[in-house]
DNA sequence: GACGACGTTGACGTTAACGTAAAGTGGTTG
DNA sequence: CAACCACTTTACGTTAACGTCAACGTCGTC
């Protein structure tokens, strides 16, 4: 897990005031920063569902958010069985019985609970990581002296 | 990643004021919920040394503590190799050269980045959440009352 | 002194999430 | 038309992070 910065967000609408509703498999891996390889494995587990122009893959706004909502699940740290499970159960909404909506309830709540932890987490890291960066820069003082 | 609770803080030190410094591998893995397995695992990979009697692994408070911080390390999405990298380098502070802390320092600034990066995709995760968890109640409203 | 609980070291197995290489298709461009 | 992209499928390879199993040693106790 390195740095990096894109994020890829809505493309500026450079001409007319609705249009490039499409994508390539290409262009989507060049925007979130993944290999073709990456999205097409997504879509083997169920995470996309892209159009077909004959055999190449034609991909909307729709499956730009997901992609979008799966790397952002990714870093995370969901599994993509557990984001396809949310997305499966999103999609299945409009006609879902009560059953599985309350399972959907479930799942939400215990992501939730794992945002809370994490949010934790991070805050005691980053007290860590001040600690350990001060006593880092008083040796590079010390150092500086002699 | 399933919820599940346990944190496994400092022990309330029942009768004196200062004892029970040591521990089994196998209260160790009771204490955090993981097998000795994994304990072993993360000794081979450079993140605990513990002291040895005989055959038999003894573990004080700082491999407690160590083994705490790479647990929260992993639930931030951290590699093993990440984190022992951290470790190393804060271990040989006290005698380490410019360079060694500079390169920390670097590590420092990239995980805090990273952590910043969470923190916003929690955020979004979050209203994300709100807003499935909105529809889905709709939904269900709508199933009591036909 | 047999038994069970706990510890040890190999060594091989497994899963998730891709990487990589081979071999083919379809369009456009000099 | 030949060369070059970008795309496709199939299939095998790889890495991290353990799980699992075998075979063994060491206590305490019944």
């Amino acid at each position: 897990m390195s740095t990096s910065k894109a994020e890829a967000t809505t493309p500026v609408n450079g001409s007319l005031t609705r249009q490039r509703r499409t994508y390539s498999i290409g262009e989507l891996a060049r925007m979130f920063e993944v290999t073709p390889r990456t999205i097409r494995f997504y879509e083997q587990e169920g995470l996309l569902a892209p159009e077909r122009r004959g055999q190449t893959r034609i991909y909307h706004e729709k499956d730009r958010v997901r992609l979008k909502l799966t790397l952002r699940g990714k870093r995370l740290g969901f599994s993509l069985a557990e984001i396809r499970e949310v997305i499966e159960m999103y999609d299945a909404m409009p006609d879902g019985n009560a059953r599985q909506l309350k399972r959907l309830l479930e799942i939400l709540a215990d992501k939730r609970n794992n945002m809370e932890r994490q949010l934790e987490d991070i805050r005691l890291m980053q007290r860590e990581l001040d600690d350990v960066e001060m006593r880092a820069r008083e040796v590079l003082e010390r150092l500086g002296q002699d």
